[in-house]
Order: C-alpha cells, then sequence, then structure tokens
DNA sequence: CTAACTGTATTATCACCATAGTACACTAAC
DNA sequence: GTTAGTGTACTATGGTGATAATACAGTTAG
C-alpha cells in the first residue's frame, strides 16, 4: 500500500482517490472486503479519523457500503465501478484545460511535454497518429 | 479583470496566478505598475488581506517589487519574466500526469479528451499529425 | 497644508483539515 | 463468555486560509 502525500489536497481526498484508482484498475473488485480504518491509518501513518472520513466520503460516493460493525465492502453496482476510470480522466482533464487555458499552448506542445513527463514513469503509447 | 474562483486551491495563490498568466502574455509588461491591493480587493471582492498575501507571495518569487507607500511593480528583470510560461505549463503538466500515472490512459485517449475539453474553449491546434 | 491614496501591520473570528486520545456497541474467533 | 477486532462518535488542539475591522507611516494630487 502505498500513497504519496504529494499535494495541497486534503490527506482524506487522496485516500479515496487511491482507492478509486484500486477499483478502476480492478485491484479491488465489487463485493471485496475493504482494509479496516485502524489497519489502514497505521499503514499510510496517518489519523484513524482521517481514514474514517475517507471512507465516509467513499459511502456518500457509493463506492462502499458498511453494514456497522463489519468490514466495509465495494459495492456491487457494476454500473457505479464503471464510471469511476471516465469520471478520474475526465476530472484530471478538466482541471488540467483549465489551468493551461488563456495561455496559447499548441496540441504539439502539450503532447511533448506530457510525452516527456510520462517517460519519467511508463506510458502505454501506441500512435498519436504521426 | 476576472478570476474564476474554482477549485480547492488557496485564493492568494489563484491570484497569483492570475498575474503570472497576464505577465506570461505580456499584458502586464516589465515595470508596469500593479493594480492597489485595496482596489483589487474590491474588484475581486475578496479581502484586502488575501490580496496582500497574493503580492507578498509574488515579492517573494521576485515577480514584482515594491518600494515603501509606493504602488507595486512588475520586475524588470526579464530573465524572470521569460520563465513563467514555461513553469506555468509545466507544472500544470506535471500535476496533470501525476494525477492520471497509473491509471493505464492511452496518449490516444488523451489528446483526444484534451481537445474535446480545449474546444470548449479556443484551441491553437494544428497537427497532432492525424 | 490637506485629503486621498499607497503599502504594511495587528488583532480577532470562523471554517476546514489533521492530529491525539478516548469511548461505546457490536461481531467474530477462541 | 472473554478477547480482539470491527465501525462509529466525541472532545480537544494546532495549523492554514479567509474574513473583518482598525491603525500607522509615507506619498501624491489638489
Amino acid at each position: 500500500m502505498i500513497i504519496q502525500f504529494n499535494t495541497r489536497a486534503p490527506v482524506y481526498i487522496q485516500v479515496v482517490d487511491y482507492f478509486k484508482k484500486k477499483m478502476a484498475l480492478g485491484e479491488l473488485q465489487a463485493g471485496e472486503e475493504m482494509p479496516s480504518r485502524r489497519e489502514l491509518a497505521t499503514e499510510l501513518k496517518i489519523n484513524p479519523n482521517t481514514v474514517q472520513k475517507a471512507f465516509k466520503e467513499m459511502e456518500e460516493q457509493q463506492l462502499i457500503t458498511t453494514e456497522r460493525n463489519r468490514p466495509s465492502r465495494v459495492t456491487t453496482d457494476e454500473h457505479v465501478l464503471k464510471r469511476i476510470r471516465t469520471e478520474l480522466v475526465d476530472e484530471a482533464v478538466a482541471v488540467f484545460v483549465e489551468s493551461i487555458q488563456e495561455l496559447d499552448v499548441t496540441m504539439d506542445e502539450l503532447v511533448d511535454k506530457i510525452k516527456r513527463q510520462y517517460g519519467e514513469g511508463n506510458i502505454n503509447d501506441r500512435s498519436t497518429g504521426s
């Protein structure tokens, strides 16, 4: 379990996003048990209350369900699960475009820079035409 | 003077970014007078202290200079000014890539989504091949 | 000189985020 | 039944961001 707590975004939001990613990638599947709050807090070295807030947020977003005094589980609503990845990507794109809007950046420049940045990780780069 | 206070980012940071954009685009030029704190606060309908914090931040970043009891001015350091745009774009790209990393997004999908989002504004889109 | 404007500083209040510590009710395993 | 582990709830503290309300020193336009 690795989370990089980089940005200024609230930790509990970053925890939510982390689990969204795992669901989007199928690493966490429908109906699967979530780790316990305390366990996760210890592992991530954050406060149990922060984890609780993240889980509460995920419940409100219907990503997980919880029966009292039983470990939370990933939703079995495939409809919800299928949307996650799209939402993650779309929101990232929206934030990105918003931040560079009005800066007169060409798609060429953008693609180039993104590829470079991506390259430092690993990219699934087929095509882009050229 | 229009700023959209969208995100969760601190307002004073958004004000800084707003002026960075104006400098990057040459709408604010080297040595030019900045609006006064009070004037700007009234116009943006935010607190003068928030504006002050933004200006202080800009001073620390050497974007503006201030002689006591005189309006602040855009730096005359062309070296600094030329870097602004690159820094804005690069940081946006970094945040973006970070947020979609590990989501297995192809460049095709990214470019497509970015173009769509961009389209809602105006894009300087020559090429990307296809 | 006076008045209106600069930047700057201080105090106070409120909300949000994160932490720490504690407590309670229930379930599961022994 | 006891124990350890669940989720859940509460109070309190500290930091940051934003607001409000003043206040002071210096500059500038009348």
